[in-house]
DNA sequence: AAGGCGGGGGG
DNA sequence: CCCCCAGCCTT
């Protein structure tokens, strides 16, 4: 078979007559709310669609507006975000949806650039946006694009070097039609998760098969070429969960570290799995907390948390209280005795919100 | 440029 | 157990 040339047209052409055949319908697909769409798109930033999609539906039935949002308490849109991960994005979406209210009178600007100006969107959000809502011809870079720009072309810098940013937008930017930026881009991401995936692209039924590089060469597997993330350090957590009557004492972590403006118990951190015994009673005595010996249990079985950087291992320490723990340490420590109907509505990490759940 | 930030699915 | 999935912010 004879190797067509890949012209801006050509590949535009193909995306465009694949995609309305392959793609899933998903709800933001059917939306020119700028408000909508940045929240699709924020979600999934770092999310597969079938993970991100019902938190979609339920924080736009939540809040419905971006005036709505703006006026919404912080640790409710969190709850809201329990479980998606990478918090700092409902916490940015939370502080823009704010500003585009008191500044914008709740209008998003209409462009690539006054959009990339905004907490938290990106040049890939900014250009989701630009095309979706307002039609602009600015092309989108996410880790599809990526894929399927490298594999077509045979370009081989590091996708994940920040340096090979300007290089495939630059491609990307050349073949993107101004006639139908927002479907080409939709397309192009779609092909990307569908038909030129990861793992065992399905390049026997591909259109572009004749002119992708990457398959004349033999290389598909080889491509993208992706540095690789250094591996994930160990951390130990020992939770104390301090319990009076049916109350149990949480805090909102501030600290510049994991799950910021989420809750948890408070804790100790070791470079060890197990805490020693003494340094047990040593800072509960710290704490002045009254505990009931009859009743204290040893900790738990080690609960394993992953995040891509981090591996957690947590045990938690049941601690019934005999009294309340004093204010001082309240102070110190940031902690509240919370009911179990408050502590439903806090916004609490997997870790935390799976222990709760299986131990009340 | 490098590091930090969650939580999934699949082999 | 390993691998993969990734955009934005801070430093």
């Amino acid at each position: 078979m004879a190797k067509q040339s890949l012209q801006p047209s050509f590949l535009a052409a193909a995306l465009l007559a694949w995609y309305p055949r392959h793609h899933r319908d998903l709800p933001w697909r059917h939306t020119r709310d700028p408000y909508a769409i940045w929240l699709s798109e924020v979600i999934l930033q770092q999310t597969r669609v079938a993970q991100g999609l019902p938190y979609y539906l339920t924080f736009l039935r939540a809040y419905p507006t971006v005036q709505q949002l703006a006026a919404a308490p912080e640790a409710e849109v969190l709850r809201y975000w329990q479980g998606l991960g990478y918090y700092s994005r409902a916490r940015n979406m939370h502080r823009t949806a704010q500003q585009v209210v008191a500044e914008f009178g709740g209008l998003f600007p209409d462009n690539y650039a006054g959009l990339l100006k905004l907490r938290g969107i990106g040049p890939y959000t900014a250009a989701a946006i630009a095309s979706f809502a307002f039609d602009e011809a600015v092309a989108v870079l996410d880790g599809n694009v990526y894929r399927v720009l490298a594999r077509l072309f045979g370009l081989h810098s590091d996708i994940a070097a920040p340096s090979s940013r300007k290089e495939f937008q630059a491609v990307a930017d050349q073949h993107i039609p101004a006639s139908a930026p927002a479907d080409f881009n939709q397309a192009i991401m779609e092909f990307g998760a569908i038909q030129c995936t990861p793992a065992k692209p399905d390049c026997l039924f591909c259109p572009l098969q004749p002119s992708c590089w990457a398959f004349q060469h033999g290389q598909v597997a080889l491509l993208p070429v992706k540095s690789k993330a250094k591996k994930a350090r160990t951390r130990y957590f020992h939770y104390f969960v301090l319990r009076q009557g049916d109350r149990i004492y949480l805090r909102e972590r501030r600290e510049k570290d994991i799950w910021q403006g989420l809750y948890d118990f408070t804790l100790v951190e070791t470079d060890v799995a197990e805490l020693p015994a003494d340094e047990l009673v040593r800072h509960l005595d710290a704490l002045g907390a009254a505990i009931d010996t009859s009743v204290a249990a040893e900790p738990s079985a080690a609960y394993r948390h992953v995040l891509s950087h981090q591996k957690l291992e947590a045990r938690f320490h049941e601690l019934p209280l005999t009294k309340a723990l004093p204010d001082a340490t309240l102070r110190d420590l940031g902690l509240r005795a919370y009911s179990a109907a408050e502590i439903e509505a806090l916004p609490k990490p997997k870790l935390i919100a799976n222990y709760i759940e299986q131990n009340g």
